[in-house]
DNA sequence: TCACGGAATATTTTT
DNA sequence: TATTCCGTGA
């Protein structure tokens, strides 16, 4: 690109006075387009990083750059995808540099949105404690409204609640109507749009008489707080004078527009991603924000970083294969100076349950060999791809972690305990009131809604329950007992956990079957507790940065967590690599899915999806497909290799093996 | 009105 | 795997 040329010419002044008396040294530490980014601090810069070219090093450093610069932390907003990761950057940025880069305001939009509607809300109307609906809830909210609407979901064809909390998300991330997004991606359901259409109105209604807002709602309201509040724009965005957006390329309309607003007053903006690996489309991201940037901001300076430092020539030989076939990117070369003669492998097996043997055989044959465990990964298109080799995998006692799929606080009991929680912080919630009452027994959806208007009436918050008149209802007395108790006594968060987890055992006992294990998470979550001093921040951050990773199971005290192997979906494997790569079920039909086939931008971000696969692994990379598989929802039955690797020459990926 | 059992169903996921 | 949904009987 001719842009980078000129780039270079401009930077060296800045590169010289880098010399003279900074800490950190920044040319030793970074390849000349690294250090062109991490110096380039003035005015809008757009990095193209390519995947393995140390983007997350790039920002950490120029995190450190701007501290060590002289520019206050607290003026330094570093919006990330994950809390997980803007964390990681600031502690490292803090260990090259000092505890200054601690003070920098960093975490998710989000979070980000929570932290300024808590302190401007009141001006736009809203409650400054308005309650965080995660998505379960949401989806639980959405399944009360819809069982309300009895006579038209009777039919089997009216979408379930998890649907209808897609579509509705998918309307506001994409900025259409809920008519559009029927029409875009659930034609089958058009006949329903009216009723679908009025339970989204309710919907909305409902959250906002109770003062919730979901996660869609946070980017909303922040959006209309800077869009509407002139005043309040000017005082926010005059506060962060260097903004930092990691993973652009995943980020959706609304928060481009945000950063827009943000930038209103200064306009020292920096974006990073790669378009290439843009794989969020579904809820809502738009990776054309990422080629957009320049033209929204004008005088945007972009930079690319090419080199790899990741894998070695043969994979990233295939990678840039295929994502030659995308339609649509910004055209970058990736080299790597790691050399190998390992080509990557394509093995067709049998069936599903060869193909298992095929990865444990070899992961078996690999470990021996030396590569650790921890080193080994097998990624996948959707979570349930994996279950049968999970069972291989347990047969050959292997350890494994599963990333992606169901979290900590999303699992049922973590929700009990937190539903007693909000009840306390929040006696309006009726969401949770229904969910701790059904747990009761002989109390079904009816009952708990004769308690609760009960309750309520009683104006007296969740005490309301103590005084209500009721006729005798059974089993009701346990959970009264609890309020009081919860009432009288000033308790702490954990103390407060405490007493709800003593009255919930016999529930949770009685319900799962598995109890034990369900147990030890209660009590990893009064760990958790214990750092909190205040109920409302504890439950905002449950909803909005819980604790991450589906933690050890049951097998807490077995093989040593370093020693795994790891099993991933591709969405949760973005920004890892491991040695040794397997990327199972490459099969037409699987990946990409049948879902996607005859839809062309679908099939673009599949293709995008089987790059980040593949740019994950260092050294080693198979992919497997199993033949013959039926499909059931299209009668097919499914034998080719993906198509984003059929056509490729053997001397790219060699095809010929077979397993069974 | 509730509990229970069996069947159906499932892309992907962070917030 | 694990939830969710629906029908049935009490």
């Amino acid at each position: 690109m001719s842009s980078q040329r000129r780039n270079k010419t401009q930077i060296q002044p800045g590169a010289a006075k880098i010399k003279k008396d900074f800490r950190i040294r920044y040319e030793e530490a970074l390849n000349p387009s690294q250090l062109d980014a991490v110096t380039c601090t003035e005015g809008p810069l757009l990095v193209i990083a390519g995947a393995g070219s140390g983007k997350t090093r790039t920002l950490t450093y120029r995190v450190a750059y701007l501290v060590e610069k002289g520019i206050s932390p607290a003026s330094i907003l570093l919006l990330t995808f994950t809390r997980k990761a803007s964390q990681e950057m600031l502690r490292r940025a803090t260990r090259f540099l000092d505890a200054r880069c601690e003070k920098i305001a960093g975490g998710t939009f989000h979070s980000f949105a929570n932290a300024m509607l808590r302190k401007y809300a009141s001006q736009m109307g809203l409650d400054p404690a308005f309650g965080i609906l995660d998505r379960t809830d949401a989806e639980n909210l959405i399944g009360m409204l819809r069982k309300e609407m009895h006579p038209a979901t009777k039919h089997r064809s009216f979408p379930r609640r998890k649907t209808l909390a897609d579509i509705f998300s998918r309307a506001v991330n994409k900025g259409l109507a809920i008519e559009d997004i029927i029409d875009q991606d659930y034609p089958h359901f058009a006949s329903h749009l009216a009723v679908i259409t009025r339970i989204h109105n309710d919907f909305q209604v409902r959250k906002q008489d109770h003062h919730f807002l979901d996660y869609d709602d946070l980017l909303i309201y922040l959006r209309r707080l800077l869009s509407d509040y002139a005043d309040i724009r000017n005082r926010i965005s005059s506060m962060y004078q260097y903004i930092m957006v990691d993973e652009y390329q995943d980020t959706n309309t609304i928060q481009a527009e945000i950063l827009y607003f943000l930038t209103d007053v200064v306009k020292n903006i920096m974006v990073v991603g790669d378009d290439s690996q843009s794989i969020y489309a579904f809820r809502g991201a738009n990776f054309r924000n990422i080629i957009e940037f320049p033209n929204i901001f004008p005088g945007t300076r972009i930079i690319t970083l090419e080199e790899n430092y990741r894998s070695i020539q043969p994979i990233l030989d295939l990678t840039n294969v295929i994502i030659d076939r995308a339609k649509e990117k910004y055209s970058k070369n990736l080299f790597t100076r790691k050399t190998g003669d390992t080509r990557p492998v394509m093995v067709n097996s049998e069936d599903e349950y060869s193909q298992s043997r095929f990865v444990v055989d070899k992961i078996k044959d690999l470990h021996r060999k030396g590569v650790a465990l921890n080193q080994i990964a097998v990624l996948f298109r959707a979570s349930f791809h994996s279950f049968d080799l999970e069972i291989e995998l347990n047969r050959e006692g292997i350890a494994f972690v599963k990333m992606g799929g169901f979290k900590f606080v999303e699992s049922a009991h973590i929700k009990d305990v937190l539903a007693h929680m909000r009840v306390i912080a929040n006696p309006y919630d009726r969401i949770s009131w229904y969910r701790i009452l059904l747990l009761i027994e002989k109390i079904g959806p009816k009952t708990a809604q004769k308690i609760y208007e009960a309750a309520l009436n009683e104006k007296s918050g969740y005490t309301g329950l103590l005084s209500a008149k009721l006729g005798p209802v059974k089993g009701l007395d346990r959970l009264k007992n609890l309020i009081a108790a919860l009432d009288i006594h000033p308790m702490n968060v954990s103390q407060m956990g405490e007493t709800i987890i003593d009255y919930y055992m016999p529930i949770l006992k009685n319900n799962y079957d598995d109890h034990p294990r369900r147990a030890k998470d209660l009590e990893h979550l009064i760990g958790i507790m214990e750092r909190y001093k205040n109920l409302n921040q504890f439950l905002t951050d449950m909803a909005l940065e819980p604790p991450n990773t589906s933690f050890e199971n049951s097998l807490y005290d077995g093989a040593s967590h370093a020693d795994r192997m790891i099993l991933s979906t591709i969405h949760s494997a973005k920004g890892l690599e491991w040695h040794t790569v397997f990327v199972i079920w490459t099969l037409d039909g699987r990946f990409p899915s049948v879902h996607t086939l005859h839809k062309e931008d679908e099939l673009e971000e599949e293709l995008r999806l089987m790059y980040v696969a593949a740019t994950r692994a260092k050294e080693n990379l198979f992919f497997t497909y199993p033949s013959n598989v039926y499909d059931r929802s299209t009668g097919l039955i499914l034998n080719r290799p993906s198509r984003y690797l059929d056509l490729i020459p053997d001397h790219i990926l060699e095809k010929d093996f077979e397993y069974r």
